[in-house]
Formats: C-alpha cells, structure tokens, sequence
RNA sequence: GGAGCUGUCGUCUAGCGGUUUAGGACACGUGCCUGUCACGCACGAGGUCGCGGGUUCGAAUCCCGUCAGCUCCGCCA
C-alpha cells in the first residue's frame, strides 16, 4: 500500500505510524493516531499507537519524560492522540515479530492528547466475531477495523485502475443526471418529489443506460461513469439499493471491441490491484451452452461436473415417465459423479427434494456397483439394452453415481445446476484462490413472462438483436437472439453488456412486441426516440458491478463488507436510522400527504 | 409476499421448566506492578434474558404473536 508517507506530512505529524523502519533509529518523529492497547507496568507504559498505516510501540518511562509518562496514565483505547518521541531499536529480546514495526518502538517525550473517547462497543480486534447489526450501529468505529480499511481500500484501487486504464484508452468521464425521468420496465425506481413542480416526480437513475446512448449520439465516441445506480428491489448479500458500476459506452462497435477491452481493463485490474497475472481472451460459452453444461448463466466454471444429456438413450423406453417427457418435447439430463460413497441416503432424499422444490417432478438416482450393477428405484423398469448403452455413453465405472432429472429443459437444467453447485461445495472441488473469468453470450433477447403473459426483454429494451436471427421476430420471438454477453467470475455477474439498437423502425418493432404502449413510450422517453432518428452510429456498451468485483477480490461474503455505509436487509441505515419520517412543512411545500397505514394490511 | 436461522451485562457467550440472588471471558472502574505486546495480580461495578401475550405452583428456558438482524426463494430490464 503506501509506500512513502512523505505526503502525509503534516503540522501535527513527521510520519506515519506504520511505515517507521529501524534504520531511522534515533530520530526524533511526531506521530498522531488512535490508541490500542495499553499496558501498565506501574513504572513503564507500553501504548499501541495505530493509524491507517499501521501500529507503532509508544514507551512511556518517568525516568526519560516525567510528564509524558504521568499524561499517559490519562489515556485509554481509541483516545486520539499525537505524540513526539525517539525512535529506538528494540532489544534482541523484545522484538516482536509479529507487527511489522516490531523491532523498533518510540520513546515518547511529549504527548498531546486530542480527544478523549467512550469506552468502544466492542474490541476491534475481534471484529469477526461481533454481531452484523453492533458493527453497522456503530460503523465509525467498525471503519477504523485494518479489515474495514483494507476493505475500503482495495474498492478504491479497483476504482483507480480503471479510470486509469479507461482515460488512456480514450474515454472520458461525463455525469448523467441523477435526478432522471422513471424508465421503461425494469426494478422499482425510487421517486423523488419535484417541489416545483405539483404532483411531479423524478426517479434515481437504475442506470445511465439512456444518457449513454445519447452522448453516443452526440459524437463523444466513448465515455464511462462510475455510476450511482438505484433499485429499488429486495436486497440480498450482493445486492444494494445503491451500488457502483463501472459503467461504459462506445461507439463504432461490435461485440468483440467491447469484451476485448473489458478483458484489458481486468486483466489491468488484476494485476494493479492483487498483483495477479490474468490470461485473456477468457473462456466463452453460450447462452445455451451453459444452461445445458452448467444448468446456469452464470456458471461457476471453476469445476467441471457438467450435465449430461442422456434423451437419446430412452427414445423407446418403456420407463413412463422417460416416454411421457420426451413426448412432450423435454430431455433427460444426469450428473455424474464419481463415488457414491460420498453421498448418505440422506443426501439423495435431499436431491430429490431440492429437485421438486425448483419444479421438477422429482429426481431418479442410479447406484452402480462393483458388477456395474445398477443400484436404484428405477433399476427393475430399465431394459438390459438401456443399462448397458448408459454404461457405455457415460463410461460408468463401479462406485459411480447418476442423478437423473427429466422435464422441461429449462426445468431439468436449472435442477442440476443447482445441485451441480451445491454438489461442488460439499466435496470441494471448488478451487477457492482462482479468479475465473467467463463470457456468456448469445442470450435470448425475450423471456415469456408467465405472471403477466407478456414478453420481456432478458437484458434491456435498446438491445440489438442478432443479424442471423432477428427474422424469427414476428414468427419466434423466442427464437430471437441478441448481441449481448454477460462477464462471470466464479460464478457470479459481474456485469453485463450489449450492443445497441441504432435504428428507430426495430427499435420501434422491439417496443410493440414488448407490449409497450408507443403512446407511453412516447410520454416516458420519446426523447431517446427523437434522438435516434438522428444519425445513431453503432455503439455499445458493458457496465460491471463494481461492489460485486471489490468483494470478490476481498474474498469476502457481502457487498456490504466494501461499502462504507451499507444498508440492512430491509434497506435500513441503521447507523443514520434512514429513512425516518419528515416534517409536515416538508410535505406540504412537496404537495405530498403521508396516508395512514392500515395496520390489517 | 414466502421459507429458514438468530436475539441473555458494553462485547462474546454458558444456562434450554425449579440448587439462578442468571454464571464465565474480554472490555470497564480502583489499587499494585520497569520490558509488555491476548501483560500480570487483587478488588469492584455492570443484565427490562429483543418486545407483548399465553401455558404452568413456577418461564431466560415451552407455546403464540410481534420487532430487529442474517441467509435464501419470489423480485432485481
């Protein structure tokens, strides 16, 4: 981290805390920081001093400063302090080689004290083992944990590497309203009440997506944005109703500019920020692909275990339940695993379950033993011929393990998948220190929405459908593919991207298959429509998430941990207690009036 | 909207129907201590057992409700 604390300089301060090395012995320093520890050995005391650097051995001894000492009896931990002392080695015998100025310490002729604190609510130290809820009460204290710093940091050099690497690669940063208009489809928007304006709201942007457009309309050929984003949708560890995308939008291109430069920019990342060398290009996989291999879109590519499909072995089975689902048009698909033995019948019950409570019917589990014998409900309903053609196209081998999930493919996929994950941490095969970078593209531009019966766009309504398949539009919409393509890592989002419609005629025929009301459209962002009629070159764009990325660097478990003032499960600031209610002058001056709630609902 | 887990001094926790006046550790306070670094020693203070209701002779403990936190499903173009 920081290297040189000459910057740090200040009228308090010569130096930073951590930073001090032996071959300064015997000069004289000012520090300044909070204390840790504090050990009184009656005539002798021993104070940790620490700032964001690291931590420093103050000694306090009466026969070097009187004054010093007998001040020192005054201070306890998180007091705030400067000092000014000697810098000493430390004897052979009380080195401490467990800090990294553990040889060296400080005695101290002169203290000042800054200000005194209350007894902290926990021992920062000891941060892992302390409620969630206390850390965010008191999240100035929790900031000040090395983990929170380092946490905090490591976000900040991610979001320095890439403004770095994007303004040498010829984009610039432009602001986009925060206060916006509430976009088409898409999460809840949080409103926001216009005083000047009776009755009318803005929205706090989901994400810049329009202006990005736009300005890629005006001509500037490139811009990103460390972009405020806004959704208001249930939270989750890796989920905020506030986050941070890099977020970026070129013009004049095709799909493989934008991943090739993305695969530039984390790979630049990688390296500035964990020193790690990363290979590009990344593996890519298609929509398709990977829901058929890895029954997901967002794979965790770290292990193989792929899903297998095994529809063609039971074409004329007399099994009924095999017959019935490929008469309908759906398929079989297994995973195998190598050793039974790593599964209890409890284990397989659990299967089963988790398999019918994601929609399947259920979950067959084949056994082979050592006379590659099958072991399973369904073994008597299997024709030798079968047995032995799965033997054969799977490889069985003694101790091997199937589990079976026929139905629809969505269904059959989206079941194994999750097992396939579930399965993957359970034995482990998951390789913890790799950073697995993936494309999947060639996404479906529409999924059916069963709810409201309409169709919905599976990225966003500006994306270009593909050149071969954009025929099937009025026939197959479903068939429909786009020019999008999601980034993963270890098998979670990391962003998405696409390239964009710039032609108003199939963006228009885009928005009437949405079922979106042209006359509403019109209201909502004809603007966006207007522009496109003049002169829309090629573009696209990709944004990444970049809390998702700062957590996933950390190795960490929620976002929450790289975000300084993060929100509870129920979008609360539990340090600030946001939201809170407002004033009725407040209201009043924005035409609003609060309604009562009804405490049956 | 739904499911699961959790809630006991400032913090981490023990107790899970009656030896409880709720125990311990750390932190805190007072005193002692010249080489500690998880300093040590002695003494001390500190608890609406999340909240409300019920069962019971008796509830931190069992039941119901509720609130809060976390994880997940739905939701998140």
């Amino acid at each position: 981290m920081i290297k040189n604390d000459e910057v740090f300089r200040t009228a308090y301060r010569s130096n930073l805390c951590g930073l001090l090395k032996a071959e300064d012995a015997d000069k004289k320093v000012m520090l300044c920081g909070w204390v840790g520890k504090r050990r009184d050995h009656g005539k002798l005391i021993f104070v940790d001093l620490r700032d964001f650097s690291g931590v420093i051995q103050l000694v306090f001894d009466p026969s070097f400063a009187k004054d010093a000492y007998e001040s020192a009896k005054e201070i306890r931990t998180e007091y705030a302090i400067q000092i000014e002392g000697i810098i000493k080695p430390r004897s052979d015998e009380t080195v401490n080689n467990d800090i990294a100025t553990g040889n060296i310490e400080i005695s101290v002729s002169k203290l000042v004290i800054f200000n005194t604190s209350k007894t902290p609510p926990f021992n920062l130290d000891d941060r892992e083992s302390i409620d969630e809820f206390t850390r965010l009460r008191y999240r100035f204290i929790d900031l000040r944990t090395a983990e929170m710093q380092d946490n905090i940091r490591l976000k900040n050099k991610i979001m320095y590497a890439a403004r770095n690497f994007l303004q040498s690669n010829g984009f610039i940063e432009v602001e986009t309203p925060i206060l916006g208009k509430s976009t088409p489809e898409g999460a809840r928007d949080f409103l926001v009440p216009s005083r000047l304006n009776p009755n009318k709201f803005y929205a706090l942007p989901q994400s810049p997506q329009l202006f990005k457009q736009i300005l890629m309309f005006s001509g500037f050929d490139r811009i990103f944005q460390l972009a405020r984003c806004f959704r208001d949708e249930d939270l989750r560890a890796d989920r905020q109703p506030e986050f941070t995308q890099i977020d970026l939008e070129m013009s004049f291109v095709r799909q493989e500019d934008v991943t090739t430069l993305i695969e530039m920019l984390i790979r630049d990342i990688m390296k500035t920020v964990l020193d790690k060398e990363t290979e590009i290009p990344f593996k890519k996989l298609t929509w398709e692909e990977s829901m058929s291999q890895y029954g997901s879109d967002k794979p965790d590519t770290r292990f193989e275990l792929k899903i297998k499909d095994i529809s063609d072995l039971f074409k004329n089975s007399g099994v009924k339940i095999f017959k019935d689902v490929l008469q309908s048009g759906g398929v079989i698909k297994c995973l195998l695993l190598e050793n039974s033995d790593d599964f209890s019948r409890k284990d397989l019950d659990q299967f089963v379950e988790t398999a019918r409570k994601n929609g399947a019917g259920g979950l067959l589990w084949i056994k082979i033993d050592e006379n590659l014998d099958f072991q399973s409900p369904v073994a008597k309903f299997l024709s030798e011929k079968e047995k032995s053609e799965l033997v054969s196209h799977l490889s069985l081998k003694p101790k091997n393990l199937i589990l079976i999930v026929s139905d629809r493919f969505e269904t059959a996929c989206l079941v194994l998948g999750i097992l396939r994950n579930q399965i993957g941490r359970k034995l482990k095969l998951v390789n913890e220190d790799l950073f697995d970078f993936l494309w999947v593209y060639d996404f479906p531009l529409f999924e059916w929405d069963q709810k409201e019966k309409k169709y919905k766009s599976m990225h966003h309504p500006f994306t270009k459908p593909s050149e071969e398949t954009v025929k099937y539009i009025d026939e197959d919409p479903l068939k429909v593919k786009s020019v999008s393509y999601d980034i993963i890592l270890n098998g979670n989002e990391l962003g998405g991207g696409s390239i964009r419609i710039n032609n108003i005629d199939l963006q228009t025929r885009i928005l009437k298959l949405l079922n979106v009301d042209l006359e509403k459209a019109k209201e909502n962002f004809g603007f966006f429509l207007n522009a496109m009629e003049y002169g829309t070159p090629p573009h696209g764009g990709i944004a990444l998430g970049l809390d998702r990325f700062a957590m996933l660097l950390g190795g960490l478990k929620s976002i929450r941990e790289v975000i300084a003032f993060p929100k509870t499960q129920s979008a609360f600031d539990i340090m600030t207690e946001t939201p809170s209610v407002v004033s009725a002058e407040q209201l009043k001056e924005l035409h609003i009036k609060a309604v009562e709630i009804d405490p049956e609902q």
